[in-house]
Order: structure tokens, then sequence, then C-alpha cells
DNA sequence: ATAAATAATGTTAGCGGTTTCATAATCTTT
DNA sequence: AAAGATTATGAAACCGCTAACATTATTTAT
């Protein structure tokens, strides 16, 4: 069996009490007893209860995050990004993968608050806003705003826009193509719209498709192409799209970029891969991750925030497609 | 503040012990009783407190996984399955991604006993096998056997080398190049091994190189495939690596698959998007993951295993490159 | 030298549950 | 109707730890 703080502190011939100053550092100890008591417990191999403790301080040292799907490259990045902030602090992350099932959602809140989870780090579309503020402890969301008094970290996605249409614009595109992804998302908003408002400034105009970033239609992108001969430019809300497009394109025997441009979104490593490699949006997934975790500790701790809404960088990689 | 089991019991009139029973469903409770228990539960919102019962039961409920890197597709896809698999017998899972890291090893593995977690599936190559078995927990590795008395789930590589092989044969190629992927790891001998064994069958003969599975050193690639003018086939242990071939190879010029042959590993959602699209040793990640949760749990509940190690079937998807 | 302050340690009551044991109420059996 | 079995409930100890409070030992100040 384990040994608790009792075996420990009878070993050592002092209290309980004493131990646990020991273990926390807190209260007086003499530096004897302290030497001592160190002794045993590495001795014994005694690791304190972290459930125990939890229960008596409640801080659990726990934190939520609730992604939509771990398998994806994003949120595996950002989860990355997360939980290595959060071990830098001591905290344990506890994560759930909706696969946007709203029960799962709602199973895995209760979950969260009968291990009494310290924050909560949501990058899904949470469909439960009330439930969650019923929570009572903090929350934040990454990569879209569920609320407007919850702070959020997000990518500034109006400014990926305008770098594409800007670039785009460069180049001297007119026929313009946006495969851009479902609209329901805010990302997806802000994106066109900053990419739209570029072009509008000097009257040009973009088709726009919606279209699921992760698992492409690739007829319906055939079909679209097809349609569209005279197109010059695309750009794409997502690596795996512009993938699949600057395949497709090659296929038809054209060259890009000349005959057709394509961006970009994201910077996955398969972009840099590709021949041609693909000029592309670049986010800071795996950054966005730690500063998730870094405002979720400042609401955790009761440190003011100097924005509620952080928003993070983005760059335009130039490669081969545009 | 939270309702307890207390606040409950004294709003019901009874005592703290009925209630338990109540949620339990354990012990005489007249149904009476235990409807209005149930009732005023449902009315307080009360939710038991995992810490509270982990720390009189000796079960939290809680799962460890340990992979070495979380932002990779096949970690991720890995982390779903077992995830999937946990939340339906009310599991939850804690991970950490090591990096490689032994140190974080070693930090983890002392958090994880600190929260009195059941069960530990270990997914990258842990260095420190003794501290494992002192854990005095159920232990599983997955995708690689750390020691031959630990349980573990594994994917029939071996199979996977061998597919590749006949596939090749087949299409009559004689001059082979093996990308594989670093010496150290298991799967890297046993896809190995059957794909000699099977080129050996026949006399065959193939060049290996080790590589970076994951981030592949382009230079050293462009300068082997260079220095081989007359391979007809190349397989690559990872689609990653296919990909990054096939791109190179469509860039010299060189008809896939009449000129050369390429087959890839993992069936990625990238290898069916590629033009053309990579032939493939599909592995059922996911499933992996679902495997290994089941035989953690029953290592967990004491039920005996029919097999210490279950190897995962793996096929061929045949597509464009070969 | 004595009071006051500080340091060192112990006792004990929780934290929010589960569980054993005791007791009371109800139902069988003869 | 009395004895025995079964059902229903409660009191209290305990899981492993923390922290408030009490107590004693040691300094420091006057």
């Amino acid at each position: 069996m384990k040994p608790t703080i009792r075996d420990v502190a009878k070993k050592a011939n002092v209290s309980v009490s004493t131990v646990s100053r020991v273990i926390n550092q807190k209260g007086y100890v003499h530096e004897h007893t302290k030497v001592l008591v160190e002794k045993i417990i590495e001795e014994m191999g005694f690791i304190p209860n972290q459930l125990a403790r939890s229960l008596t301080n409640r801080s659990s040292k726990i934190v939520g995050v609730i992604v939509p799907h771990i398998g994806h490259a994003f949120y595996g990045e950002l989860l990355e990004g997360i939980e290595v902030q959060a071990s830098i602090y001591g905290y344990k992350i506890m994560f759930c993968h909706t696969q946007d099932d709203p029960k799962r959602e709602l199973e895995y809140l209760q979950f969260f608050e009968q291990y009494n989870i310290e924050g909560l780090i949501i990058a899904s579309n949470f469909s439960n806003t009330e439930k969650l503020l019923e929570l009572n402890i903090p929350v934040i969301t990454v990569d879209h705003i569920l609320d407007e008094t919850i702070p959020s970290i997000t990518s500034n996605n109006i400014k990926g826009g305008q770098l594409a249409a800007k670039k785009l614009i460069e180049r001297g595109c007119k026929n313009i193509l946006v495969f851009r992804g479902p609209s329901f998302l805010l990302t997806t908003h802000e994106r066109t719209t900053g990419f739209i408002t570029e072009l509008d400034a000097l009257g040009l105009h973009a088709d726009i498709y919606d279209m699921d970033l992760i698992n492409p239609d690739i007829f319906m992108i055939s079909e679209i192409i097809q349609s569209k001969p005279n197109v010059d430019a695309i750009f794409c809300f997502s690596d795996t799209l512009a993938f699949v497009v600057v395949n497709m394109l090659k296929e038809k025997g054209l060259h890009i970029p000349n005959d057709i441009a394509v961006i970009g979104y994201d910077n996955t490593p398969h972009a840099r891969w590709m021949s041609p490699s693909i000029t592309t949006i670049h986010q800071s997934i795996n950054f966005m991750g730690k500063q998730s975790f870094n405002l979720l500790n400042k609401l955790i701790h009761g440190i003011e925030l100097d924005t509620l809404h952080d928003i993070i960088d983005v760059y335009l990689v130039e490669r081969d497609t545009a």
C-alpha cells in the first residue's frame, strides 16, 4: 500500500501537520525536523494524494479542454500548446472531444465539475452558454468567440483574409474564387470580410463557395473549377483544401501560379512539402494554445486582464503557388 | 456553492447514507424515499464529487495516457480512439506528451500517481520500465512492446511489410529502395523484416535508409534518389515520406508508377488527396486506440486476457502509385 | 527577571463522499 | 401471536490531506 501522510508522521515521530507543513513549505517548521521529514518522505517514497488535497483546498490543479476532434491536426497542435504551458504551471489537463455532439459536451461538463476542475478552455462551438456560466469557474474560448463576456484567444482572421487579397491583387489576379469554410464559423466570416474589403477597395469581386475544410468534397471542387474556366486565383481557407485544389489544377495541365494562383491557410507541413509548395497564411496554433492557457491561468488566479479578447497575429508565407 | 450529499440529505429529511444508497443504487432503500431523494437531487442539481468518491473507493475513474507528441496525426487519432472508448466506460483520460523527454515522462508518472489513476497507456518509448512496474497499476503499451510481461496492442507491421513487398514484386520491380523509420523502433524492424523476407524468397534485394518519418529530410531524400537512377520502386514507412518522394519524382518528370512505384504507410487522408493518389498500407489507428483502452479496462477489472500481445490487422490500399 | 513576541509542534475538525454496524420497521413462517 | 427473516434507515468512522486553533518552547524587549 502507498504510504500516507500519517505513515510518514509516525515514522518521523512528528504530527501529520508538521509533515503537511514540510510538503507545502508553509508555516513554521524547524530546519532539523524539516530535513528529517524530507529524508523519510524520500525513503518511503511518499507522494501526497492529490485527490485528498483537492478535496480540502478545492484546487484540483486540473483544467478541462473541450475540442471537437482531437484527431485533427489543428486541435492536436492546439492541445499540445495548451499542455506544454499547463505543465509549466503544474496543471494537468483533462480533455474531451465532442465530435460536435452537444450531448457529449454536456456529459463532459458534468465530469469536469465532478473533478473540481479549476478552469475550462473551449475550442468547440459550444452550444450551451448558460450551463457554462453556471459552472462558476473561469472559462475561455479559443479560435472563436462564444459570448462577448467570455474571454477568448483568436487568430487575426481579418488580417489573414487581407494578406491573401493583397497578395493576389499584387499578382494582378482579377477572376478570383474563394473556397471558404462553413458559414456558421466566426473564422469563416472574418477571413471573408478581410479578403472582400481589400478587393472592394479596388472594385474587384470574388465568387465564394462554402466547403468542408477538413474533408474536401473533391467532386464539388472539380465541378466548380470546371465551370469557371477563366479563374486566375483561388483562395482556400485551409491547406487541405489548397492541397486538393493544387493537385487538381496540375492534373488539368494548368501552370501554377502563372495560369492560376492558389493561397492556402494554416501553414501545415504538407503545404511546404507539396510541389509546388503552397503559399499560405500562417497561424501559430501552438502559440494560440499557450496563450489560451496563460489567459485561463490569469483568470484562475484573479489577475486582471489587459484585453478580454486577445488576437494572435498571422502572416503570409510566400511560396510557389502565389 | 455546489450542493453536497449532506445538503440533499437534509432537504429530503433522510440520512446521508440513504442518499448515498440512492446514488449508487446499492443496498436497501424504499421506493418512496428513492423517488423523493431523486427528485431533490434533480431539483438541487446535485452532482456527486468524484474527488471525494475516489478518496474512499480508491477508484479515480481516470486513466493516464503517455504519447510522445500529441500534435502528430498518429497520436491524435490514437488518443481519439482511446478517449471514445474510455468515455463509454465512464473513464476520463489525463494525458501527457513527453516530447521524447525522459524527465517529462517521470514527472508525469508522479502526477498520475498523485491522482490515483487506475491504469496507464503508453505510446511513447518509455525509458523507465522499473518505475513503471513499481506503479502497481495496470500498464499497457501501444504501437510497441516495452517488455514481454507488459500487455500491448501493436499493428501487424510484419504483414504491412509483406503486403508492400508482394505488391512491388507483383509489379515486377527489381530495384527497390526502402525509406524506413528510425532503427530504434520496433515497428521499423518488423516492417523491414516482413518486407525483406518476401524479397529474399525471390532472391531480390533492397537498399535501406533510415529516415525521420515525420519531418522528412528533403535534401537527403533528393540526394539518394539522384544517386540511384535505375530504381523502380520505393517503399516509404510513412505517407508523409511517400508524399515528399512522389512530389520529388514528379518534379523529375518520372512517371509513377510506370517508371517508379511508390508505396506509403498509414493511409492518411493526404495519401488519397495526392495526385497521383498514394498506394499505402492502412493501419486502423483509431481502432488501435479503442483496443488499447479495452485491454486496459480488462486489466483494471481483473478480467483474464486471451492474449497478452494483441496485434491489429493491416491491409494494402491500392491506388495510383503502385 | 518578567512580559511579550515569535517559533515549533500537536490536536482536531473538516473536505464530500462510502461503508460498516446498529437499530427499527415490516413481512414471513409456524 | 411469537420468533425469525427481511427491508429500511441512521450514526459514525474513515479515505488522505489541510488548516484553524491550542499549546509549549524559545527569543526578544523592557
